[in-house]
DNA sequence: CGAGTGCCCGCTCATTTGAGCGGCCTGTTT
DNA sequence: AAACAGGCCGCTCAAATGAGCGGGCACTCG
């Protein structure tokens, strides 16, 4: 890839720049411009794609924000997904913090231009989701779903997070009034019987869109994962466990692991397949790992992120 | 035209930047982005339609060397010529001189690439000319035949421009060895029976591709018209002459004067309208209204010029 | 509440465009 | 001189695209 490839006769780049003015500024079509000009489409064509090739013209994207096109695009095409958003957080920003106040802005804008009113919109939970309701300020008025229990600080739990974003939305809120995990599967069936609780869990299957974090194992950064006993924890690190997805967990080739699945009052991992359009979510290198992970699994069709995980998904 | 027209919603933004980084950046159809982003394919086009005029995206044609694509652009259309190339001559080159050389370069290349090896290249004279046969470094091996007897310096005058240009493509040259305006008719049906005159003006009707300059008569700048005797100059400026192009003389309306006609050595208008690309080389403001005069007449399918006199054509 | 209005969407159909092919011309090699 | 390779051109045919249309939907005003 040279700067200035060949040097072209002064003629012929006059001809070129003058097609692509007429092609690209004033929108002309190829073939009129063939025929004011007495060439052939082809030649017009052609003298395009060289204009193209030869940096005769330039595309300049105005990516608003801090929002990075061409790397979200690597990583989009990379792994196949159906969108990807990097946000790019300057140096001076990036704390642990500040990552999750700069993804969940995107993440929000990127919610509320994807959720219509007709959609069923499923919340996950986590720290940079509660910076997302804090950005969140339109969203269509459309039933908002707790897709698993309470883990946490009480104020960045899910049913927080559901009540906030329900209420700029207008839209009706399920929560989720129980723990993530329970102490056995007994429990989490008899808890699932409860009105409130059956209420919100028998649309899980009805979601169309779902926000929701990445939680990593290795290395640890994952609140869940801090609230669970510390034999049970050890053993599922010794396991090989690298991410969560609410209460799905994940090993660092992409298997789910079914350990916590009869005990968790959330969304399973047949549920989050099924689901049209899920949003992961994450930031940080801590996580870089647990998000690949997570996308082996064959979740998540769009992915929001910052520039510092994303530059390391993108060569994994 | 605002700058920054309406804010556009962020998640809006950033949807409209990637489908235009996929579209202008990666090539992709817009029937592959819209499968691949869930979107229809008129969405991605409106969509597109938006980044363009919003600012999104931008277009950016790095004009080689001084070419005012912009400019020429505007000018074309304003005229509706085939092709316009407008030279941008800095304030410091601004000399009668300056602009010669600017505008002789630039026509220099768009001949070079204009003419091809099966082409009759017919060329005027004048200033600019000279200027652009010592530019010249490479033309297709095609017959030069000189359109016009000989007038001004000996060495601007067309016969050694003929010669220069056909010793650059090492075609073969067809000299006038004439005046440009003689005496009278008789003596100029008798010079044209002559061997090589006649061989020259043979070739008249097969001329595929013309260079020549625009002589401006009011504001003076011209040398033909400088070598004529003073009474016959001043009848004619006396009738409105506005422009000459070799021997044909125009009127500020585009009409034809038919004075020297009949005592001129040179393609008739009638020849000049015939030839399929007639390539018009003037710069300077002074010859600004020669040129439009020319054009007017609907003569020329090719300006070469600069931006001064562009300036002033375009709101002609 | 109902008609009117503006907007967004995706359809159809005609046009524009791209991919790939073979012909022709040029310059070079045998 | 013949044969060949490479490059450029414009063709055909299929795919991509644009223009314009009407349906549906939200919002507004009577």
């Amino acid at each position: 890839m040279r700067a200035v490839p060949p040097p072209l006769s002064p003629g012929a780049a006059i001809l070129a720049a003058t097609v692509a003015r007429r092609f690209y500024i004033d929108g002309s079509t190829k073939s009129e411009i063939a025929d004011g000009m007495g060439l052939s489409r082809f030649k017009v064509a052609r003298l395009l794609e060289q204009s193209v090739r030869e940096g005769i013209v330039k595309f300049e994207i105005a990516t608003p924000d801090s929002f990075n096109s061409e790397l979200s695009e690597i990583v989009r095409k990379r792994f196949g997904l159906r969108r990807v958003v990097v946000i790019d957080v300057p140096d001076e920003e990036r704390t642990p913090a500040g990552i999750r106040q700069a993804v969940g802005r995107g993440a929000a804008a990127v919610l509320s231009d994807l959720v219509s009113e007709t959609d069923v919109l499923g919340i996950g939970w986590g720290r940079t989701l509660s910076a997302m309701s804090l950005e969140l300020t339109e969203i269509a008025r459309c039933l908002v779903v707790q897709m698993g229990g309470m883990v946490g600080s009480v104020a960045e739990n899910s049913l927080e997070l559901v009540r906030k974003i329900s209420e700029v939305g207008g839209g009706q809120a399920y929560p989720l009034f129980v723990p993530l995990v329970v102490q056995d599967a007994l429990t989490a069936r008899s808890l699932a019987g409860q009105p409130g609780v059956a209420a919100a869990m028998k649309l899980f299957d009805s979601i169309t869109v779902a926000a929701v974090a990445v939680g990593s194992w290795d290395p640890p950064d994952s609140q869940m994962m801090a609230s669970l006993p510390v034999e049970e924890r050890e053993a599922l690190v010794g396991k090989g466990v690298a991410a969560e997805v609410l209460a799905t967990l994940i090993k660092h080739d992409g298997t789910v692991l079914p350990d916590l699945q009869d005990r968790a009052m959330a969304t399973g991992i047949d549920v989050l397949r099924g689901i049209p359009e899920l949003v992961l979510i994450a930031g940080g290198e801590s996580k870089a790992e647990a998000v690949h992970a997570v996308i082996n699994a064959g979740l998540g069709t769009t992915l929001v992120t910052d520039n510092s995980l994303a530059e390391l998904l993108r060569t994994m």
